[in-house]
Formats: C-alpha cells, sequence, structure tokens
DNA sequence: ACCTGAACACCGTTCAAGT
DNA sequence: ACCTGAACACCGTTCAAGT
C-alpha cells in the first residue's frame, strides 16, 4: 500500500465529503484496506489531513499563468496570490483544514518562497517582504475559508447574499442596505479588489519609491 | 433549561476544549441535563454552534476603545477591525467555527453595520463600502483562524516559526531564510501591518481626494 | 409539558491473531 | 513483514417511557 495512493484517495474523499465526513473507515473501504493498515503508514488521522493540505498546495503552480520576466512585483505578487486562490476554489472543502496552523510542508515552503523571493526582486527591505508575504497570504485564506460549500453554485451563493442584506429592515441596518445593491456579482471581483488593496498600499513601503502610487507627487517634485 | 444558560455554557465549553471535542453529551453533563433536553431546544449541535459564533461577536464592542466623532475613517476602520481581532484572539478555538459560511447573525449583521457605515461617513460610494468591509473581514478572519491553539502561548510560537524558517536549507529557501530574521515579533504588529496596507489602498477610492495619502498631491495643485 | 435512559448507527484507535 | 477482524470508548441523534 504505497503512501501517494493513501494520500490521493484522501484529497478525493475530503473534495468529495469535506473533513467532517471524512473517516478512516471511509478511506480504508475506498482503498479496500483496513483502518488498521493506514495505521501503519501514518500516526493517525490528524497527519493524512496535514499530507492532504500540502498534497493540494502543490497545485498552486499550475494556475500561475505565464508571466514575462520583465514583469512588475505587483502583476508578480498579484499573478501568486490568485493562484492560491483558485487553487483553494477547486477544493473548498479542503481549505477548513487551514485551521489553527499555518502549512509548512514542503509544497507550502516552496509557496512562501517564490512569494517572498518576489518582494526582494522588487527592491523590498527583507523585514517588509515577510510582513507583506502574511498579510497577503492570511487575505487569501480569510476569503478562501469562508466560501460556501461547493454545491451551492459560486454565483447563486452571491445572489443570495445581496438578497438577503437588502432586504433586512432599512432602519436598522440603513448602512448595510444602502450598499448591498452595489455588492459585486462575481467572487473574484470581491477578492481582487482586496488584494489589490494590499498591492496598492505595499507601493508606500519600498525604500526608494519608483513608480506606482506616488508616480504624481514624484513627478511634481 | 433557559437558552441562554445553554449557549454561555456551550461557549465555555468551546473555549476549553474546541470544536473538535465538543459534543453535545459533554454540554448536557456540564448543564446537570441529558442530550435529549438539548434537542429540545435546538435543532442539533450546529445550530448550538452558530449561536455560539453570535454570542463571541456580540463581545466585539467591548473591545472599542472609546473614539471620538471627530475622528478619521481611517481610525476608526483601524479600530473596528482590531476590535473584532482582540475579541477572536480572546477565543481561538470558536475561529474554526468560521468555516464555510459568513456569519449572518444579529451580532455579525451589527458589525457589518458600523463598519460599512464608517466608510460611508467617511464619503465612500456604498459598491466601495461593501467591498472594503468583505476586504477587511476576509482578512480579520484570515489572521485569526491560523493561530495556534492558546494553550502554546502566542509569543513562543511566534518564535517557533522564526526558527522554523531560519533553520531551513539557505540554497533551497533563500528569499525564506533571508527575510525570517526580520519577521515581527508580534502579533500584533504583524496584524497592524497588513491592516494599515488595505487601508492605504482604500485611500485611493475616494471619490474627492481630501485628506490622507493625497496631501502632498492637494496642497501642490 | 418537560425531561430522561437506553438504543441506533456511527467514530478514532488498538491489538491479538492470521498469512 | 504485512494485513485484518473485532474490540474499546467514544460520537450525534432519536424515542419510548417516566413524572
Amino acid at each position: 500500500m504505497p503512501v501517494d495512493r493513501i494520500i490521493d484517495a484522501a484529497v478525493e474523499l475530503v473534495d468529495e465529503v469535506g473533513p467532517g465526513e471524512f473517516s478512516m473507515r471511509l478511506l480504508a473501504q475506498r482503498l479496500q484496506s483496513s483502518t488498521a493498515t493506514l495505521y501503519r503508514h501514518f500516526a493517525g488521522k490528524d497527519e493524512i489531513l496535514v499530507q492532504v493540505v500540502d498534497h493540494v498546495l502543490g497545485e498552486v503552480p499550475r494556475h500561475f499563468p505565464d508571466i514575462a520576466d520583465t514583469s512588475s512585483w505587483q502583476e508578480r505578487l498579484v499573478a501568486s496570490a490568485e493562484a492560491l486562490f483558485r487553487t483553494l476554489r477547486e477544493h473548498p472543502k479542503v481549505v477548513s483544514l487551514f485551521d489553527n496552523h499555518i502549512p509548512l510542508g514542503p509544497r507550502a515552503l516552496a509557496g512562501r518562497e517564490a512569494a517572498i523571493g518576489i518582494m526582494l526582486a522588487g527592491g523590498f527591505a527583507p523585514e517588509v517582504a515577510a510582513r507583506a508575504y502574511t498579510a497577503v497570504a492570511h487575505y487569501v485564506i480569510g476569503f478562501a475559508i469562508q466560501l460556501p460549500p461547493a454545491g451551492a453554485a459560486g454565483r447563486e451563493e452571491t445572489q443570495d447574499h445581496r438578497d438577503f442584506y437588502s432586504s433586512l429592515d432599512p432602519a436598522r441596518y440603513p448602512a448595510t442596505v444602502t450598499s448591498a445593491a452595489f455588492l459585486p456579482t462575481s467572487l473574484d471581483d470581491e477578492f481582487h479588489f482586496g488584494l489589490q488593496l494590499l498591492v496598492d498600499g505595499l507601493a508606500n513601503h519600498l525604500p526608494h519609491p519608483t513608480a506606482s502610487a506616488f508616480e504624481g507627487v514624484a513627478e511634481l517634485e
């Protein structure tokens, strides 16, 4: 019973039934084996789920568009965050497993290395690069972890939320109702908005402001 | 058996043992009752946990510092996000319950209303106000949900992470190792950095730039 | 009306026993 | 060496039976 076969089946199973319904018995059954056999390869359920997380993170590079070497750090950082987001959207039930710990498996480390490398190459100080990665990564996780389970179809859910907010008592929730009609239709748009905020804010932390948000000021000085 | 007593005990129990170990039997035992009695008041475990989330969100206003009416939208938005973050840090095991759904209970709605109200009062268009709230809320959740369980003591964990990143092979993870030494000591600092990025980025979305990031430009025009 | 013990069909994990 | 059935101590949920 190769370890990889167990992990592959575990990812499939979590994708299908979610971490709540995932059980050692179901996994053993799917592998035509028994639970005790699983315990010969893994210390327990938690260890398997840690490997599931890292396996999914291994799919992130597949979502990277081809980016020219001349691209700005902004384009590269946005592309890497969106690649992570798309990967997590394909495995919505796996995102729950990001609870209570920062993934530290080999694929997670590779992603961290790539993102911090983008910042350093962009001219940021190491301290800023590390903080920037943390901020962006947590934003992506926070967005992904609250996505409704896949079954409900993304756009319908968005519509449901808008309708729900619109239906509230305007006397009690005036700001919520006012803004509800303007909620973005697309989850991708909504995600991209916050991501762009972070990137725009980062431009102010470059040691020697070049292009970007300071263009106007630079020209006038 | 009043409903409030059940919720209070449920919050206590989740705080102590986490959602994983939380069980209807343990809750019934703590209330000197039986599980079947709990089912007379709630449809099931999930419904109780939804109420636990909303109860905890009710504590957010306690973490609001007194803010003068003359404060800027930046100060007010930062204060509200930090109030949510502090609340969640006091209930680290509850944060896992934010999985897979956006809280829509009365306390959650009150928080949403307050934050969007801050943005509208600050002069933002309703569309931007809604997107800004979504971005900030997801950032806070994303940060809070990956916090290690309380037992391990916050600062030690941070130290552990720094040591771990520093100990990696510099040939394989050059950017990670380089930046590791500069990781913030305080989780609050790390949280505040990303939050400030979002707020800075938002200033660019004001319809008529007033004070803030455009000060220099405004003075020169 | 309100509560309960016992039951059902499940868990994660372990271990003696088989090949 | 590798695998397994059966066991242990748990789950969430239900329901007949008690007061």
